[in-house]
DNA sequence: GACATAAACGAACGTTCGTGCTATTTAATT
DNA sequence: AATTAAATAGCACGAACGTTCGTTTATGTC
């Protein structure tokens, strides 16, 4: 009972690591196993099936990201600060240790959008669920007085994702050393035009 | 000599349709060559390994890019005209009927950026041009007087990827039916940012 | 039409994959 | 300490993978 969860634990944590590199897909069983110094049987039997590992997998990455990044932005003063907040812990989340092939909901992403199937679903999910964060907290800032009344919520949400994948492709793909600053900028214009013009 | 090279660009066209669905890695020549037809060994004697069969998918996949997209948005107008055709064109792009799974180097680029090789440098190299031709044509801006003249090329070709990157994610993964707007809406704020304000 | 060569085939190779079984060991409970 | 249940190992399976080989069929040239 308590033995059995550890490792399950174990598990997943490593699993995560390995799927931000080579993906859910690119998950293997056996190498899992090796890495773990398991029986390929004795890891599987954690899961039944190479899709509910892939589900935990993205699960257990799901609570890493809700303590890493959205509790504690959301603990962030309202508005400006709080939007900040979720972007800095955001690109952190990118880099932190467990992840060492960038954020696992991007490499997810791109693998599962023409896959369909219960993982996916449940990464939709997720996706929907995070960007539903980032625009509840853009819109506090909108009754607030700080932002923009005409500013849209979900296009803000939309267009700070974009952000975020820009800069994992200049990170990751191109080696850009200037990711991070570029990053911030384009996430500095996006607060600009959505603050309220002085004298409203 | 003349049919080796006409079946050899039909599993081109192929395999590039197929890539833009699973990945480079997730190409199956066994897959591949039923879809044609073909004996796996057939088809495997056009490329002697898989990897030359990534890369030459990935040139045969440049080379329409530049076709649909770069050439003709470089026949327009220069200043925000081209920038606008490049961005029309570039949304089109992903659309276009080779491509089922959505834009090829997207997939690819996540896929690739933690797996050293030749596949991902000659990625790398590609995307490296497209960006210095966005950058390129957004500098002609700034020289025509069209754009601020302290606007970074640079940094809006990386910006206007981010774009490309968060239309790619709403409109594949989350099939979100707004995609097109709000990426066009993303553009548009780019563009009016960087525009010269009137009267300087 | 004969000949050279390029293109495609078919079968097999050695691996790795996910997934079942059945023991055996290890941990929790009494 | 004994009993029971959970956790892991061992082994085998069928399928798919990229790759190699020898052979056969199709193509282009003289």
């Amino acid at each position: 009972m308590r033995k059995g969860e550890t490792t399950r634990q174990a598990i997943l944590e490593r699993a995560t690591g390995l799927a931000s590199k080579v993906g859910l897909g690119g998950l293997s069983i056996g190498e899992l196993a090796a890495e773990l110094d398991l029986s390929k049987s004795g890891l599987f039997a954690h899961f039944h099936s190479k899709e509910t590992l892939q589900i935990q997998v993205l699960e257990h990455g799901a609570e890493v990201f809700v303590e890493h990044v959205v509790r504690p932005a959301l603990a962030a003063p309202r508005g400006e600060p709080r939007m900040r907040a979720l972007f800095e812990r955001w690109l952190d989340w990118g880099r932190s240790s467990p992840l060492p092939g960038g954020c696992l909901f991007v490499q997810a992403a791109t693998e599962l959008d023409d896959r369909p199937g219960l993982v996916r679903d449940r990464l939709v999910e997720f996706q929907r669920q995070w960007l539903d964060v980032i625009a509840t907290s853009f819109r506090k800032g909108v009754d607030l007085g700080v932002f923009r009344r005409d500013a849209e919520p979900e296009q803000f949400a939309h267009d700070m994702y974009g952000v975020m994948l820009g800069y994992h492709h200049a990170s990751r793909l191109l080696r850009d050393s200037q990711a991070e600053s570029r990053a911030r900028r384009a996430f500095d214009s996006l607060l600009a035009a959505a603050r309220r013009p002085s004298g409203e």
